[in-house]
DNA sequence: TACTAAGCGAGACGGTACGTCGCGTCTTCTT
DNA sequence: AAGAAGACGCGACGTACCGTCTCGCTTAGTA
């Protein structure tokens, strides 16, 4: 819910006068959009409307917790991750594999096509783009840890970019999600085979 | 121009009746595509009626050629993108970097924007999806072919997944144009700097 | 329809470029107006919604005709009234109950509300003003040339304020109509008690 | 502000238990209604939601106070109107004069528009009827005294119809101040032409 | 030369959704 | 209990585009 700038007001503890906003419509809201999502087909066709009918909601109150479609979009995809995932901690491969392929779940289906319609304002607007990000690096940075930690115990190269690597694992990750570049590329086995060739290298 | 059907029917060489299409017509609208993505903001934001507008042109004749908007938005990227990059043919590498950096250009700017917009239809419409396949694939042959060449002169190991490697070149590349998940990764030098990192592998 | 202008524009005998207005859409709107205040209640619960789906037409196409809900009512109000009255020519006093008489049908019942809903309008912008007039002159005109009949021929004094007198017969009509000032005065009769009572000061 | 009901309660002395009404509140909102009546336009766009927010008081005040927008100016009129205007009681022309042009002043600019946006609920609502009748009777009791008086004493002819007759003199007034449907007839010594015209048919 | 058929700019058409405003009701905390 | 504040479900507003459909007009190839 643009959870930064409300956690600020309570940091400060004051109690806004007037009637509370009801929770219950914030979930109503943010469980529309995800049945609808996952009913319907593309994000960028999710009216508001829709949304507001579906919840049992006046529009209003859509408006008045979200200035627009992208920012819903947003809450509803964090909502849609769940926890972030924890890794074994055992290898780094296998840590890698996992976090790869949970981005490629059922449950993901639909995270490729928000995220899709989401970018042509997070390239817009540099405030959404803050708040996609406040969703986002966490779980970038649970990767982040598992890269460091082979760097750390030799299990990677010592001189490793970390920041390019996690670009080289999360990137072809999602253009073959949202793009489907490569038809030829299994699906199956597709984040050890992507993993693997990481770790090794094109060079002979 | 969805051109191939238009070309089937230029092989029946039928001579339409009726007064034929204006060609000019066809240039004045993709232009106007162009001028309105670059001077306006996000391309959903785009219609079809100031696409007329600025073209001078009915919007029935804007029907009459393009299906639908994103149609007409996949021929303005082919046309966006100009003629086929030629590789040297000298060095793998050199030829990988100039490829990606190719997509990264000034007049690559809009490039991401674009593709954006276009995705969830895209992942809707497998028809949709035939044809940007058309005017995309060419190009990714040309880096398809610069690595087969590597793998048959021993630049590149010779059990390499070649479509996986395109993948992992042109995957990033795409996320950071579109997301800038990766803010430290310097702009200057990417091209060099992913082109080595996929050659070189993570393994220590 | 705001028809000033239109015959305007008739006169320079312009043929417009692009698809003619439909004259039915004209006329279902006013005939949907007309409905909806006959079946439901007072004028300003009247909305252009409802008017647009009775008529089975888009919102657009009223709001390309008329530029809001008064103008709309204005001409909604002309097309209720019908044709003018004609005077029978014989006695003044006789021509006058009837005229006062006709703006008390059945027919005219609503009329009463839909004036007092435009008056607001009429007040605040000397536009709709003037178009109202020229609904309403015409009418009123018929009332005049009654009354300067009678001066002419002796049938009313000499120095009768032909304009003061209409005041004088229309004024109390509306009031009773609008505001049920008086509950006292009968309904029947009306026309002729307050045309007798006006030409007992008017008569020679 | 609806004052029956009220002064009913007041009659049985209950004492209510709880804070007991703010009276400031009542003078702040009627006081709003007039303040936004003479800066803005017409009355049926005066909103609740505007004259809470100019009255420094929430909305449920208003609406513990009056049924609905109606009523709220209908309270509003009778504080515009001011005290019962009193007639000096020597000759009867020269109080229905004064009588009639009090009807016109400048303070009672606003009394028309206010009074036309109220006629489609007098009309729809007898319960508003009867709301607006309290408070518009008692002022046209004065004048009735003034007719009857006129009747007793002779200066008006024995069989005169009092009410009528005050229709025939409050009805061109309101008639010209809420349409001005005469622009012919002059705005300076309206009331005198006026009271003569009746005068000559109401004179024994 | 005239006919026929399609292309063309223009813009009206029935719709859907937008984001805003006001309604009258309700819930919170404070006085 | 009243009060200020303001959230709530609702419904209408007037606007912007959608994709389709006439209009009157050009612009060819065919008769």
């Amino acid at each position: 819910m643009t959870t930064v700038s409300v956690d600020d007001a309570a940091d400060q503890e004051r109690k806004a006068p007037g009637r509370p906003r009801d929770a219950r419509a914030d979930a109503a809201i943010i469980e529309a959009v995800l049945e609808l999502l996952s009913a319907g087909q593309s994000a960028d066709a999710l009216s508001i409307e829709a949304v507001a009918a579906r919840a049992g909601v006046g529009k209003a109150t859509i408006y008045r917790r979200w200035p627009n479609k992208e920012a819903l979009l947003i809450d509803a995809v964090a909502a849609m991750k769940g926890p972030l995932p924890v890794p074994a901690g055992e290898s780094v491969r296998d840590d890698l594999v996992m976090l790869i392929a949970g981005m490629r779940n059922k449950r993901m289906e639909h995270y490729g096509k928000v995220t899709a319609c989401l970018v042509p304002e997070l390239l817009k607007s540099p405030e959404m783009h803050r708040i996609y990000y406040g969703v986002i690096e966490p779980r970038r940075d649970v990767m982040r840890q598992v890269l460091r930690r082979g760097v750390e115990n030799g299990e990677l190269r010592a001189d490793l970019d970390v920041e390019l690597t996690m670009l080289m694992l999360s990137g072809p990750t999602l253009a073959q999600n949202m793009l489907r570049w490569s038809p030829h590329v299994a699906d199956e086995g597709f984040a050890e085979a992507l993993v693997d060739a990481v770790l090794r290298g094109a060079a002979p």
